[in-house]
DNA sequence: TCAGATACGTACCGCTCGGTACAGAATTCT
DNA sequence: AGAATTCTGTACCGAGCGGTACGTATCTGA
């Protein structure tokens, strides 16, 4: 029972690939159902029947998203050491809000920061999706605190609540155009800062 | 020749006050004019005799919100060392972006940082004004290097954008509905952090 | 071979968008 | 008083919005 009736004239994982890109660069509310469409190479009633509408297909996009160009976060918070974490997720964020081959900047802030009360979840949806790798991170740090890895004192909800806060504020500096080696310079400061400021052992190096 | 006609049959400041409320909480390309009007309380043609139209009006909200809401950045650049003015620009946009009275963010990123490209000129200027500040304290720290306030070998340009970077990011969060309380925290690590980092001059306190 | 099912393209839906034409009301200058 | 000027409210403009009805094309299963 593969299919039935006449076969999907599109790759629907490809098209959802070219939504990504226009959600990315004009947001949730600048992105129409038109600008959509064209993208995609479809026509809208494909859209409505592949992916329920423009909201459900936005949804669908950040999930797309969070897999293929947030892997840099997961694979940060597996680093051996806190300080390698977040050495990781700042050095790999700045990369990934500056790629060539992508909009400037962060798929779930340019989404939309704000917008109409009509589109009011979409906001709060793309909101708690951030928080959400918070909670991760600062269960990370507990566990590094637990490990000796951290100072017993550290706040591990705070240390990783800066840590994002960073990520995000480079994500919006990049969309503002600013420039991948500028933003390693801020992220090399942000990373001693956090160094500095939660007491984390560093790695072996020449001091 | 003070008036001539018919005189204006509302207060053009208190008028523009309230479209600062709408276009922070809805963003520019959120906010309809339709939504203006009813929260100025005129009708659309007041509001095109009056302000020139959706974007012109847009500007000028900027200019009074830079000028209205911004003023604790001109206070913190004015500080007598670089920890106190990073201390005091840090604390204060906790302060300014989680105003009970007031929107949560910042009226420059929930104002846009994608929209479409008929709008692209509208993110744009939001992004060159943030830029703006940014080299204003550049240009502080540099005047600190030059006193000695900061060590000879510290880079103000990246020192600034750390800065700038930090406080975006705490305006991103407080959109998002993180608490003044959460975001003085992490304030406190990003200054103590900028501290360590720069090898700026601290206060005399305890250590 | 043909019925059932699914996808496609066209053409359209009601609605809201940003923006304006126009006539009447309120004021100043002569 | 009356002309000139400016603001106000209503009613409207063309365009684009998100979303869909419908007839046709293409497939599977019997």
């Amino acid at each position: 029972m593969p299919q039935r009736g006449r076969p999907r004239g599109f790759d629907a994982e490809a098209a959802l690939e070219r939504a990504v890109e226009v959600f990315w660069r004009q947001g949730y509310e600048g992105a129409s159902v038109s600008d959509l469409t064209a993208a995609m190479g479809i026509n809208k009633p494909s859209l409505y029947a592949a992916y329920g509408g423009k909201e459900e297909l936005f949804r669908k996009v950040v999930a797309r998203y969070a897999e293929q160009d947030m892997g840099y976060a997961r694979n940060a918070i597996a680093q051996p050491t806190a300080y390698q974490v977040v050495a990781t997720l700042l050095r790999e964020n700045v990369l990934a809000v500056t790629r060539p081959d992508r909009p400037a900047g962060c798929l779930s802030i340019q989404g939309g920061t704000a917008c109409s009360d009509e589109n009011a979840p979409v906001a709060g949806f793309l909101a708690a999706s951030r928080l959400a790798g918070e909670h991760a991170l600062a269960e990370r740090f507990a566990g590094a605190v637990a490990e000796g890895d951290l100072p017993a004192d550290a706040d591990p909800v705070a240390l990783a609540r800066f840590v994002m806060i960073v990520t995000e504020g480079q994500a919006v500096h990049a969309a503002a155009g600013v420039s991948r080696e500028d933003l390693q310079q801020a992220a090399e400061i942000a990373l001693a800062g956090f160094a500095a400021a939660s007491g984390a052992r560093l790695p072996e190096r020449a001091t």
